[in-house]
RNA sequence: GCCCGGGUGGUGGAAUGGUAUACACGAAGGACUUAAAAUCCUUUGCCCGCAAGGGCUUGUGGGUUCGAGUCCCACCCCGGGCACCA
């Protein structure tokens, strides 16, 4: 007998698969289809290793057996190839990363063609091939124009090793998650996709797919969100005595929010005036300027609001002399260019003049330019440089209405009222606030350093400063590294008001607040907030309990009422985080904290100085990179137009073959020192413009490209809807925990967006994910090359084959379970095979079969029923023992053929001497899509002409199914203590009256009474005795 | 600290509340062989016992149940995620 020879039998299949294009998916066809998918890899240069493999294996198995049970399977395959790995590898090793690329490519088909997977090598994607790029930048450009992808100088995270930003995603414990060097925290220009806008659709629609319970909750937490409210405390002593208000074009003291904020600010007893502007249809800002000038008082004590066209007013003012304490500026044009296309020709005559920002800057201490989310006309732009010019406080806010057009417009409130914001999820706490925090980035930090001649009085400048930078200049890292040891201090002669109490509050700086998050300003509550509680005790910080717990298991040694505000603060142990009962706090004593916190909420909104709100741990993704081998961004720089998108009909806009691909230390990406590239005119008004020169993430060719391999070659569109929608959404996708937000996350998003454009018929883009878990070495740790504990899936199927490389890496461990590669376990898988062929091949040379339609074996219809079973839920290892159950019998011969000796010496054992042939083939086509070469090869002896591919997945014999005996087990007393046979049909009392009659069991029944019989049919028999 | 998983033989692991340790690895003994490898057969959770048999056992302690690896409570340990998120 022949030994199996995998090296030949199954090079020959592999041969054979590709020449009969089996594995082809076949668009619109009528079966049903069936989407199976991995997560594509990325080509590095170390190539495959066999942990790499295991989810490729699962996803193969799968599309197999699905191919069997009649699905048109689409099983697809491409290179996540752009990306700072091979960009590394290529300057280490002086290639150009097209090259490299293209060689890791050539490796990987090799490994993935020897591992046997019924790919569709049709539809292969490659993320650095411009005609898929180009659909990268497209997608880029539609998130342009709607206004989600757009340029912000932000403090990102910055690589220094690989010189690049990253994104909030990528960076685990202060460090970058693939290279590991600790996060510099760098302010840059930057392209940030505003994913938070989808933030709670990602939430929701979780509820809509089937994924692991801990992919979900993961990514609920990654987004964070916290319902709570916004609270705005006034700014006290700020010298600020009266308000002059200015309306836009078309405008009037009495239209808008004017009336209602004049009221406002009234009722906090400042003097209002708004002035009623001569020609507000055709404004001239020179003559309304002058008309203000001559109307209202405008000192240093006067804060000055600019509405719209009163905004260029204010500037005219300011520009010729006019002094004022602080000038809000609200959604002003200054560009003269209109998103509507619309022309407003005295606007645009009025800014074309220009303004003398030197001077402007000169006339008041704060400025604050507002930008509303929603105004569809005013470009964003205009309100950036405005702040640029002035050095301004830039908030970009969503208005009630439209460019602030509402009856009321809190946001406006907020600016003129020199105020702090803060975030918080304990309104109900609010009375027990004794100061506020400010992050050190806060603008108010600014502020108060730059304007301390604007007060007298002791000021503590330096050591803000001080403070300031050092806080800034720490990395996450070592901010890890303090132990939570909170610092901070306090901004002296600066205070704000209670929104409630009316009582001073203090102001503190400390780095324990972030910028980031809300609105980089809390109220601090030590008495009900631990990491309050910690910073109010190191700077004895005097405390005031406003919420008495009240549940049972409540830490009670809390200190009682009366030592409220009192300053020996070592009084108190500890601090009361949970729900409870008010007091200290007004007319709001004795509610329970939820209801508290509604009512305290809805009052705050009355007055204008808190609302409802939501945050959100999710930061906008920070997009550029800093590198050469990316995709990319189809943007050109004007100086009169500002970000103008590459017409879709240059995309794409290819990256230009060069030389020289380091990254700079300067920030700026490689790209910019090519001026061919760099140097272009501007697609809208011709004149000479600068191409963006950062590039995409890799995240961005990965985002969208399971929608490409439903059409992979199309020209014309990223995918055609048609077959966008026979294919998608996926079935079922496996990947790594690690994706969980990255990938996952992204592509999630921007599927939603892409439905939003129209462009695709679901919200979500896969149905059912499931993650594989990790193959560690056999020292338990991670395989790497640094390490040198790579199994290299080369040597596996090279000494034992792909088939037992296959079923091993699915028989090791549960699926989903991070396990270590066992080298000796590899044998066991073999020696099955092994068996397998020797024993079929005997079979197939002695030919004693039974000949029938359907197997008549119980055993094989058990398995084909446990199997098909176990593929559903993902339980290889369960349905590969079940394999060798079924072919090595359970106790002795299986029933479907006898068992064998050696292969010389062959003979029955056991008596039966005829195979089952029905039962022979069930069993190779079980076994198919786990070890599919030698299932081949074995299909073939037996005769076959056609492919075992081709076959259907065998149906069990239900009426097989049902047992004519069954063992019970005899218990006493819920132990057992016989195990009996019976028939089928046998009824209680027989099987009682024998289960009784068992001397074994009699011995445990002696001398006592049997109070109690449990029965369960086929199942068991339990005596309760005393 | 918070949120998820998970603790079963020497090892990887199996078990709809109903015979715990399937399947495989490893180990020991045997057959074949001059020998080794390969292959085949037998044994293999722990303790007591010559045996028949008995007792114990799913991280620890309690509980529910006729019966718990499985359900409930508390604790310990391991892995993963988040981490001053107000």
């Amino acid at each position: 007998m022949k030994r199996y020879n995998h090296r030949q039998v199954e090079k020959k299949w592999q041969k054979f698969w590709a020449a009969k294009k089996f594995f082809s998916a076949r668009d619109f066809d009528a079966r049903k289809k069936q989407y199976v998918l991995f997560e594509f890899p990325y080509p590095s240069g170390a190539g495959l290793h066999v942990g790499h493999l295991r989810p490729y294996v699962a996803t193969d198995i799968l599309a197999r057996w699905k191919r069997m049970e009649g699905a048109n399977v689409l099983y697809p395959i491409g290179w996540d190839a752009f990306g700072l790995p091979t960009e590394n590898y290529a300057i280490k090793n002086k290639i150009h990363p097209r090259i490299a690329t293209d060689r890791n490519i050539k490796t990987f088909r090799r490994q993935l063609k020897a591992t046997g997977l019924s790919l569709d090598w049709n539809r292969e994607v490659d993320t650095t091939d411009p005609e898929y790029y180009k659909w990268t930048q497209w997608i880029f450009l539609k998130l342009f124009e709607a206004g989600l992808a757009y340029r912000a100088e932000i403090p990102i995270n910055w690589c220094p090793f690989e010189k690049t930003g990253l994104a909030n995603e990528e960076v685990v414990n202060g460090r970058h998650e693939r290279c590991g060097t600790p996060v510099e925290k760098k302010l840059m220009k930057q392209w940030v996709i505003k994913i938070t806008k989808y933030a709670d659709r990602l939430i929701e629609d979780l509820e809509l797919v089937d994924y692991p319970e801990r992919v979900k909750t993961q990514q609920i937490n990654w987004i964070g969100k916290s319902e709570g409210a916004d609270i705005v405390f006034p700014i006290v002593d700020t010298q600020i005595k009266r308000f002059v208000l200015l309306h836009g074009r078309q405008g009037s003291p009495q239209d808008i929010f004017f009336p209602w904020l004049a009221q406002k600010l009234l009722d906090r007893g400042y003097k209002v005036e708004i002035p009623e502007l001569p020609n507000p249809d055709k404004p001239n800002d020179l003559e309304q300027a002058e008309h203000v000038r001559k109307h209202c008082r405008l000192d240093a004590q006067t804060v000055i609001l600019g509405h719209s066209f009163g905004g260029v007013v204010a500037l005219r003012l300011l520009e010729r002399g006019a002094k004022a304490h602080s000038v809000v500026l609200a959604a002003t044009p200054i560009s003269g260019r209109f998103n509507d296309n619309t022309k407003r020709p005295t606007v645009t005559e009025a800014v074309k003049r220009g303004f003398d920002f030197e001077k402007v800057r000169k006339s008041a201490d704060r400025f604050i330019v507002l930008m509303d989310e929603t105004d569809s006309i005013i470009p964003a732009s205009d309100g950036e440089k405005l702040a640029q010019a002035l050095g301004a406080e830039y908030r970009f806010i969503p208005g009630k209405s439209p460019h602030f057009t509402g009856s009321q417009e809190p946001g406006i409130y907020e600016a003129v009222l020199p105020s702090l914001r803060v975030f918080t999820t304990r309104a109900d706490t609010i009375f027990g606030a004794t100061h506020l925090v400010v992050a050190p980035e806060h603008p108010i930090v600014g502020w108060y350093l730059s304007h301390h001649h604007a007060v007298s009085g002791v000021w503590n400048i330096k050591e803000v400063s001080e403070y300031v930078v050092v806080a800034k200049k720490k990395t996450d890292i070592t901010r890890l590294a303090e132990e939570k040891e909170k610092t901070g201090i306090e901004l002296k002669r600066f205070s704000v008001s209670h929104p409630l109490s009316g009582r001073k509050l203090p102001v503190w700086v400390a780095d324990y607040v972030m910028m980031g998050y809300g609105s980089g300003a809390i109220m601090a509550v030590p008495a009900h907030d631990e990491r309050d509680f910690a910073f109010a005790k190191k700077y004895k910080i005097p405390f005031l309990p406003v919420i008495k717990p009240t549940s049972v298991d409540a830490r009670d040694d809390r200190p009682e009422p009366s030592a409220v505000g009192r300053a020996d603060i070592d009084l108190v142990a500890s601090c009361w985080t949970g729900e409870g009962m008010l007091i200290n706090s007004e007319k709001y004593n004795g509610l329970p904290s939820e209801r508290a916190r509604q009512n305290i909420t809805w009052d705050l909104e009355k007055i204008g100085l808190g609302s409802k709100s939501v945050s959100y741990k999710l930061r906008d993704w920070v997009f550029s990179r800093q590198h050469y081998w990316g995709e990319p961004i189809p943007i050109i720089h004007c100086p009169d137009c500002g970000e103008v998108p590459v017409p879709e009909k240059d995309l794409p806009v290819l990256l230009p073959n060069v030389k020289r691909y380091e990254p700079t230390d300067t920030g700026e990406s490689p790209l910019a020192a090519i001026a061919k590239f760099v140097n272009v005119k501007c697609p809208r008004c011709r004149g000479p413009a600068k191409r963006e020169t950062d590039t995409m993430p890799n995240w961005a060719g990965s985002n969208w490209y399971f929608i490409r391999y439903a059409d992979p070659k199309n020209k014309k569109d990223f995918a055609s809807r048609k077959k966008i929608d026979y294919w998608l959404p996926v079935d079922l996708y496996i990947g790594g925990m690690e994706h969980t937000t990255l990938h996952l996350l992204y592509s999630r998003f921007i599927y939603k967006f892409l439905y939003d454009q129209g462009l695709l018929a679901g919200s979500e883009p896969y149905s059912k994910r499931r993650s594989n878990g990790v193959i560690l070495a056999e020292d338990g740790r991670k395989m790497s090359k640094s390490y040198g504990n790579v199994v290299n899936p080369d040597d596996i199927i090279g000494e034992f084959g792909a088939d037992t490389m296959r079923m091993y890496e699915m028989f090791l461990a549960p699926f989903d379970q991070m396990v270590p590669w066992d080298s000796r376990g590899v044998k066991g898988v073999r020696r099955f095979l092994d068996r397998v062929w020797i024993d079929i091949n005997v079979m197939i040379k002695e030919k004693k079969w039974r000949r029938a339609q359907k197997t008549s074996s119980r055993q094989m219809s058990q398995a084909i029923r446990k199997i098909t079973n176990d593929l559903g839920d993902l339980k290889f290892n369960t349905a590969i023992s079940s394999l060798m159950i079924a072919f090595n019998g359970e106790g002795g011969r299986p029933d479907w053929r006898p068992k064998l000796n050696t292969e010389e010496k062959w003979e029955p054992v056991g008596g039966a001497e005829s195979f089952d042939l029905a039962a022979t083939e069930a069993f190779l086509k079980l076994l198919s899509p786990f070890a599919p070469h030698i299932t081949e090869e074995l299909w073939a002896l037996l005769g076959h002409k056609e492919s075992i591919q081709l076959e259907r997945w065998p149906e069990y014999n239900e009426s097989l199914l049902a047992k004519d005996t069954f063992k019970i087990p005899i218990q006493v007393n819920g132990k057992v203590r016989d195990v009996l046979e019976f028939a089928a049909t046998a009824e209680q009392h027989e099987i009682e009256t024998q289960a009784l009659n068992s001397p074994k069991v009699e011995a445990h029944l002696k001398g006592k009474t049997i109070v109690r019989t449990i029965f369960v049919a086929g199942k068991m028999i339990n005596f309760v005795v005393r």
